[in-house]
DNA sequence: AACGATACCAACCGCGTGCAA
DNA sequence: ATTGCACGCGGTTGGTATCGT
């Protein structure tokens, strides 16, 4: 049997002595030239070394996590869109706060970014959460031009293609839905970016369901079981797309996050 | 203008897990 | 089977910016 109190004895010491003598606090930018630099060249993994190597007077830890966060091709800048917005609410309805599960659905969106999001906007508000602030907070963070709630031409198309799925070995029958593919799968996104023919829909929901160890039949706590079905409606109802096939649709109304419930 | 409150975000910390030796 | 190590995740902290009075 594991003596946990010496194993995490053992944890600490070791973290402890990776950060012996490391540098804390903010990156300079000549950190992180060197550290991009060096990960760019050599791969992400073996931080620690990737700190010693890269000449970084940082823990692997650290140097790990200004690559994650901070440094890594792709992330994006700047504020949360209302269509991020939607889906973060409705994942972390569905899985708490799974915040690495949630930011697989948000391309170039850290979990880091989403957890401190969150907390920013949710926490405090989970139980009352007032319409002004709906309204003072969209105004700020988009400063709104009124617009029909639309569907762009891609994200049309999204919803004709995909979805219509009939799978008589499944309870659900899905024809409403606009997901992308990479929305409900998106371990694949960059493997099928370019191709989305070659998706298995059924894989999909199959991946969707077996995130983590969430029971697509039975997720409890509350009385409204979730499905498939009624998780796509809500997107639709609220006009979120999963606009991840490379290019954002910002066509949307405002803060509108499907009518959701805070009181 | 000054000051306190709040929002935002980068970074750190502790811990759990997976894996190779 | 056990141990040591590396990595990743979620929680928390602290600094800075912005807002409200």
């Amino acid at each position: 049997m594991l003596d946990w109190g010496v194993d995490q004895v053992h944890h600490q010491n070791h973290d402890l002595y990776q950060q012996q003598g490391c540098r804390k606090g903010p990156w300079t930018p000549e950190e992180d030239k060197l550290l991009a630099e060096y990960v760019t060249s050599n791969g992400e993994g073996r931080w620690s070394s990737v700190a010693k190597c890269a000449g970084l007077n940082r823990s692997g830890k650290s140097c790990r996590l200004r690559w994650v966060n901070y440094l890594r091709p792709g992330l994006k800048r700047g504020q949360i869109t209302p269509q991020e917005e939607g889906i973060i609410l409705e994942l972390h309805s569905l899985w708490g706060n799974k915040w690495s599960t949630i930011a697989r659905y948000l391309p170039g969106r850290t979990d880091n970014e989403i957890k401190n999001y969150w907390r920013t906007h949710y926490k405090k508000k989970e139980k009352s959460f007032s319409k002004q602030e709906k309204v003072k907070r969209s105004r700020k963070q988009l400063d709104l031009k009124p617009q029909p709630q639309q569907q762009t031409q891609s994200s049309q198309l999204v919803s004709k293609d995909h979805m219509n799925l009939d799978n008589e070995q499944n309870t659900f029958s899905y024809q409403t839905g606009v997901f992308s593919d990479q929305f409900l799968m998106p371990q694949v996104v960059a493997a099928t970016s370019s191709d989305h023919s070659m998706m298995d829909e059924r894989n999909l929901w199959d991946s969707l369901w077996s995130l983590d160890d969430h029971d697509p039949h039975h997720f409890g706590g509350g009385s409204e079981q979730r499905t498939a079905t009624n998780i796509a409606e809500k997107f639709n109802g609220c006009g979120i797309n999963a606009p991840f096939c490379g290019s954002w649709d910002y066509s949307y109304d405002g803060f509108n996050t499907g009518g959701y419930n805070y009181n």
